[in-house]
DNA sequence: CTTGCAAGTTAGTAAGTACTTACTTCGGTG
DNA sequence: CACCGAAGTAAGTACTTACTAACTTGCAAG
């Protein structure tokens, strides 16, 4: 435990202690929702006043906000084809579809705060969802609906709208990884393998969408 | 604007009352939460003192489990399976999961409260939400299971984990859902009506599944 | 009519809530 | 080594929160 008072506080850096409540915050605020989190348990949490954490926050808004800006920065976040750029190109279409489930399921496992904090400020209605979805999602649903498009035309893939195949897909993943983060936590209902689980979604899908 | 003094309130049956305070507060606790509804804000809405609230509901916590009481008894949460137990009987498979889908998201539609609710109880980790997974989406998961297990052995489907599939099917038609709620609510990103949406997740995952 | 009882209210309370003010302490630099 | 700016705090502020006690009002049966 922490001290709280007077002498033997660890006095730290400005940004250093910053983003030590900001790490606090985020699991805070996914634990609780932003109505759920109040600023004196975030500052009892970092060992801090609650005074400091107003120092290097304006209010609890902003502390918020850059959480978004902290994610997005210094973790995660990065391109999600990344990863399968080889199988793209080589129109590797279960190397593609594994590999984006894969990486998924990892990410989201890794995750889970972020991820729930991401459910609360969509119920919420924060702006945080809405910069999430519309630069992460609507990106996704582009880029692999591009990818779709361009399968049918090489007369691998039957028709359908890309983006309604996008949506099947991206619904198994979501879906598996939001019951394993909120309902099925001890995997009661089915127990799988990440790899597994990547495996019989893109066998499945690919079935579905192949000619 | 219902009047808030004195003498021209309208005075209500008891049940009348309680229900009418439920519904408010179902709304308002879909809309913010558990914590971010106030007691005073549905007395408000309700036309009521916050004392009167009270009356009905020993304190907050009932008044939001007894929400799920009154939605299970008065409204919605029917089997789900009631619907298609024709298509069921007869083994058709597409209008099985054709019609599971469309009643899926015509109650979704029309209950989007109840389900942002849901999920608010599940992030909140209220009984609630366990509630409701452990009766109603374990025995769909067990019934559709079941049902894939079956044709499995009528030689109609190939091998799989049956509840691997059903989790890929349930999270085609949960995604869905949950985008038009939370995200893509103008369905800037997949325009689709209900029908069609059903037509191509039964038909995606009819041919992923079949042999 | 009156009277009993449920429906409803007024006016609180104690414990939070986000946020501020006025102050103290530490540590690196000239 | 003195000193100044940054890190940090104690003790508030004004307001909100869930919840309560003690009261009043309206309706229906005898």
């Amino acid at each position: 435990m922490v001290k709280k008072t007077g002498k033997n506080v660890t006095r730290m850096a400005g940004d250093e202690r910053r983003e030590q409540i900001l790490r606090i915050a985020m699991q805070k605020f996914s634990k609780h929702g932003f109505q759920g989190t109040t600023t004196k348990r975030i500052a009892e949490e970092a060992g801090v006043s609650e005074a400091t954490v107003f120092k290097h926050f304006a209010n609890k808004e902003e502390l918020y906000a850059d959480i978004i800006d902290f994610k997005a920065c210094n973790h995660g976040l990065e391109d999600p084809f990344e990863k399968i750029k080889d199988q793209l190109e080589a129109k590797d279409d279960f190397g593609v579809f594994y590999g984006m489930a894969l990486d998924a399921f990892t990410h989201h496992e890794e995750d889970r705060d972020f991820m729930r904090l991401l459910l609360y400020s969509a119920l919420e209605r924060h702006d945080l969802a809405r910069m999430f979805f519309d630069s992460f999602v609507a990106g996704m649903y582009e880029f692999l609906g591009e990818y779709i498009h361009q399968r049918q035309r090489d007369g691998v893939f039957r028709k359908i709208e890309p983006k309604v195949a996008v949506r099947a897909f991206v619904g198994m993943m979501v879906h598996h990884s939001l019951s394993n983060l909120l309902w099925d936590t001890d995997q009661k209902i089915l127990k799988i393998s990440n790899e597994d689980a990547a495996r019989e979604f893109a066998t499945l899908f690919l079935n579905g969408i192949k000619k």
